[in-house]
DNA sequence: AAAAGCTGCAACCGCGTACGT
DNA sequence: TACGTACGCGGTTGCAGCTTT
């Protein structure tokens, strides 16, 4: 990707996984877009650097736990949910930020065929990876991937088939959505990291 | 040059569950 | 046990920037 969007900064993450927030503060090029709701008084929208300091401030004194609490202790105009949110997808240390890798990508294809749209557990095995960050990677990348991928193996296998009727039976099985409702899968085969590639998992 | 469409990501929303009273 | 509140999760939306027409 080529996009150099203020707003998300995933390019600054790239030149760096941790210096970010520094970055954006020094470059000043964080975009205020809270708005402020006229029913509740609740900002809503795009953290400022201020608020993400705050948020860590407060976090750093009471822990990560009483949402609401930290919300009103930070002074911010948050609701708990959205600090939740907010740490846990963006000041929480550890994150790791930037591409995912090819290994990763792997691990997620193989968490997804085994958990589905679990993103929080399989985020639970990508060490630094968030379950909103593999859910927008698997909807904007790996879905399409998929789809493409079965589309494939649909025609191919229609090509093989010389049974008029295996030939139906296929279609069928296609047109089911062609999600992994049938899907036959070895957990045996999924949990071997035996694979050269999945040395850095054993490590 | 500008309008329309597309893309990727942060943030919001609604729901189910856990927990405390 | 019943109720209220907080939390966590997954689906969805909104928006800035990019690409295409």
């Amino acid at each position: 990707m080529t996009n150099l969007r203020p707003h998300s900064y995933s390019n600054l993450y790239r030149l760096s996984n941790h210096t970010y927030p520094i970055l954006e503060t020094i470059m000043g090029v964080k975009k205020e877009r809270s708005v402020s709701s006229k029913r509740s008084q609740i900002n809503k929208g795009a953290w400022t650097s201020e608020e993400d300091t705050k948020l860590a401030e407060v976090i750093a004194v009471h822990g990560a736990k009483s949402w609401n609490t930290i919300a009103s202790k930070a002074g911010l105009k948050r609701c708990g949910k959205s600090c939740r949110l907010r740490w846990m997808n963006y000041l929480r240390p550890n994150i790791k930020r930037g591409n995912i890798s090819e290994q990763e990508e792997d691990l997620i294809l193989r968490l997804h065929k085994l958990l589905g749209n679990r993103w929080s557990l399989i985020a639970g095995r990508l060490p630094g990876r968030t379950d909103n960050e593999i859910k927008n990677y698997w909807n904007s990348h790996l879905s399409k991937k998929i789809k493409q991928k079965e589309k494939q193996g649909c025609i191919d296998e229609k090509r093989s088939v010389e049974n008029g009727k295996e030939e139906l039976r296929q279609e069928n099985t296609c047109a089911a959505g062609g999600e992994d409702s049938n899907i036959s899968f070895d957990v045996d085969e999924f949990f071997d990291f035996s694979d050269e590639k999945f040395e850095w998992m054993n490590r």
